[in-house]
DNA sequence: CAGTGAGCGAGCTTCCGCTTGACTT
């Protein structure tokens, strides 16, 4: 063995072996295998910021195996991705691997073709400290960031919350956007709409209003005003357009579009997307870059040419304008683009076919179309309608995809004119004034999160998904749907000269998984904005990713430039920590009638709860927490004086009391010293005597069932080969053991019933199975 | 495994970015 090459997935290692032959093994570092130790801050601020680096828990035994491989290794070349990130890889291997800086060779490829590696190979280099030094740099401030803020919010706000560099703006976008719609006034207007015809044809017309009028009275006498009147094509202008397809997918655009298009979450797109890189079906999915490789281009040329014709290629390169982009990767691509489906279980089948008709469109010419605006005038008056049609003349990409949009209201009600001269004289058929109303700026879907942070240029491909479930973990956000809201809207129609009116029950826009802020989003939001505006601001990532930028370009020192921000951060700590009150969120409800003491809802020490008395007095207040659906800022007096209605007992069952209340997991019924869980249909504080006693009933006799199928198994089904094949139920349901092994057994299946026939052939199956996979 | 919330004090919590696995029945 002469030469070992480190890269960063092991994916990667695999395709790339077979590339290099057998001088060479590959092997993976699986991402970093060093980082500043958990514990602790883990930086000796007196020591100039030295960081202290741990291997990693879980790539201790990886290292050892990295240290074999050296020893017997004459060359050793370090492939980590070219950007920051991957260079840092790479010293924290030389490093840890102890690699002689002087023999080890450095190499970067960001196309794996045979052809890119071996002209890697040939041009090596040494690692580049100033890369280095800017990621470090990047580290050891999110670290300070991270560490310093989160301990003041435990004493000040509630144990176990956490504030950083890119979590704590992902928060605060989701609470100004929540402040946005909470001030927004939703404003009724009217819309006109009507329904054309030329006196001499039967083609129809339809055709909107210029203006929208404010209130009913105007739109009906607007209507009125429309008796008698005639109406014609006053202008007709006819113009080209064309569109051009949209980039090829990045990690964000991929995110964004899955969800669209297929419903899917941000980190359901990602494990799919995942599957698909690891079978080898696409490029690698965490990327920043729209770069398509030449390899790829041409593929996509040849497959455009013979499935749609030559004139619909058109090979383009496109510029990647994110923030901060680092691009060591391909945007996503299909790895061969011949495939237009794969042969594969749903979600995974869907994600790729977006994805092949993402990158094909990305190659292919632009549409043409014809747009023609039409203008119709009414005779007496300054108002005009208007129609707008769409003729496609060529269809380029739109053969393959369309991007969708996020806009709720998006109808796409360009349609095709029929060709009329201009003084055309019309009828008008219809005319309808319905009532809308002026609709709140959307809120974030995980997906249209992702894409503002991108925007900022705050996280990366590889955060997004985490960073999201990190703000939900930690209950700063939430995940929702919410029925549009009931309306009353008036419609006035024009008919027969007179305007008839009409009442209509409407339903507003359903909204579905999009992200509402928690109370405790909100409280822990405003204390950062009052005490750490500088870390809260939009630009403070792009601010100092420039600086990140100039420490690798050697123009700065990367402990200076730390310095100069924790100085005056490290007093901003100190002094918030003396000054600043606790926050609890607590908000004045109203008096309790029975006691007359105040009642308040706030934030404890395990979530919300509301509290009646005070806190500062000799006699201790009641507390009770808070149901979930309610919240510090909507919760009325009656509600939290309902929450001290438990525990509540309910009466007697077998002569000892049933008590229900809410715990830890939930609500419960107790009897006899044993907890019962309440059903999802339950509510604590309506539950009847009877119902507990069926829950408790049916816990029982479920016990009893499960003792009795204890005595069964395991139970034999037979012998094969002079081993007994046992069947058996474990805590992921019945499975099957044969020669010291576990087989699922599928659900629909009994593990009573089953015979030696059916369970061997289970056995052979996954037998097979497992043999592919190696 | 079935509260808590005041106060006492121990010991715990926390960042972002790179990559997969997982006692997988």
């Amino acid at each position: 063995m002469k030469n070992l090459v480190i890269v960063e997935s092991p994916a990667k290692a695999k395709t790339i072996e077979k590339f290099l032959g057998k001088d060479y093994t590959v092997m993976s570092s699986y991402g970093h295998i060093r980082d500043l130790a958990k514990k602790e801050m883990s930086i000796d601020v007196e020591a100039d910021y030295e960081p202290q680096y741990q291997i990693s828990d879980d790539k201790r035994s990886l290292v050892n195996e990295l240290q074999k491989a050296v020893k017997s290794a004459g060359k050793v070349w370090l492939a980590s991705d070219e950007d920051r990130e991957g260079e840092a890889i790479a010293w924290h291997l030389q490093e840890t691997l102890k690699l002689d800086p002087a023999t080890t060779q450095r190499i970067v490829f960001n196309e794996i073709t045979k052809t890119a590696i071996l002209h890697a190979i040939e041009n090596p280099r040494q690692i580049d400290m100033n890369l280095v030094d800017a990621q470090q740099a990047r580290r050891v401030l999110d670290r300070l960031v991270g560490y310093e803020i989160s301990p003041i919010l435990w004493s000040k706000i509630k144990p176990a919350l956490s504030a950083g560099r890119v979590q704590s703006v992902a928060v605060r976008l989701i609470v100004e956007r929540e402040n946005e719609i909470k001030d927004f006034v939703s404003k009724p207007y009217f819309r006109v709409t009507a329904q054309f015809r030329p006196v001499d044809s039967t083609k129809v017309l339809h055709a909107e209003l210029g203006n929208h009028f404010e209130n009913e009275k105007d739109a009906e006498a607007f209507l009125q005003s429309l008796v008698g009147s005639s109406f014609k094509v006053s202008r007709v202008e006819t113009k080209p357009l064309h569109r051009t397809p949209a980039p090829p997918f990045t990690t964000s655009t991929l995110q964004q579009e899955a969800s669209r298009k297929l419903g899917f979450s941000v980190a359901r797109t990602m494990q799919v997307a995942q599957q698909l890189y690891e079978s080898g079906y696409i490029t690698y999915m965490r990327t920043d870059s729209v770069n398509l490789s030449d390899l790829a281009l041409g593929m996509a040329k040849k497959e455009i040419e013979s499935q749609y014709g030559a004139e619909y290629v058109k090979t383009r390169r496109y510029q990647t304008k994110t923030k901060g982009a680092q691009e060591a990767h391909e945007a996503i691509r299909p790895t061969d683009l011949t495939a237009q489906t794969i042969n594969s279980e749903s979600a995974q089948r869907r994600l790729y076919e977006l994805i092949w008709k993402r990158t094909v469109a990305s190659q292919m010419a632009d549409a043409e179309l014809e747009k023609t605006e039409m203008e119709i005038s009414i005779q007496g008056s300054k108002l005009t309608f208007g129609c707008t049609g769409e003729q496609v003349k060529f269809d380029g990409f739109l053969k393959v995809y369309m991007e969708s949009t996020d806009d709720e209201e998006d109808e796409s009600r360009e349609r095709l004119l029929p060709r009329l001269p201009e003084g055309t004289l019309l009828a008008m058929e219809r005319c309808e004034a319905s009532e809308h109303w002026t609709q709140h700026p959307p809120r974030y879907t995980e997906a249209s999160l992702v894409k503002k942070l991108e925007d900022l240029g705050i996280g990366r491909p590889s955060t997004y998904a985490p960073t999201i479930s990190t703000i939900l973990k930690r209950e700063y956000i939430m995940k929702e749907d919410r029925e549009g809201e009931e309306r009353k809207s008036v419609a006035l129609t024009l008919q027969d000269g007179k305007v008839i009116r009409e009442e209509r029950t409407e339903r507003g826009y359903a909204e579905k998984g999009k992200l509402f802020p928690t109370d405790i989003g909100c409280v822990v939001n405003d204390f950062l904005m009052e005490h750490f505006a500088n870390i809260m601001d939009y630009n403070f990532t792009a601010t100092v990713e420039r600086d990140f930028d100039e420490i690798a370009d050697g123009k700065k020192e990367w402990r200076k430039v730390i310095d100069s921000f924790y100085v005056p951060f490290h007093k901003n700590i100190r002094q918030t920590q003396q000054t600043s009150q606790r926050t609890t969120g607590s908000r004045l409800l109203g008096v309790d009638p029975v006691s007359g003491k105040n009642v308040y809802a706030k934030i404890g020490r395990y979530g919300t709860l509301v509290q009646i008395g005070e806190t500062n007095t000799d006699e201790k207040p009641r507390f009770a927490s808070m149901k979930k659906g309610l919240s510090i800022e909507t919760i009325t007096l009656e509600e939290a004086l309902s929450l001290f209605a438990l525990p509540r007992t309910l009466g007697q069952f077998e002569e000892k009391d049933v008590t229900v209340s809410i715990g830890k997991f939930g609500p419960y019924v107790r009897h006899n010293g044993k907890f019962y869980s309440l059903g999802k249909n339950d509510d604590p504080y309506t539950v009847t005597l009877e119902r507990s006693i069926e829950i408790i009933n049916v816990k029982r006799e479920a016990e009893m069932k499960k003792e009795e199928m204890k005595k069964v198994f395991p139970h034999e089904i037979g012998q094969k080969d002079g081993e007994a094949v046992m069947s058996n139920i474990g805590r992921f349901g019945a499975y099957l053991t044969y020669k010291g092994e576990n087989f699922r057994l599928d659900k629909s299946l009994d593990p009573l019933t089953l015979t030696l026939d059916e369970a061997m052939k289970i056995i052979d199956n996954a037998g097979k199975k497992k043999s592919k996979k190696k």
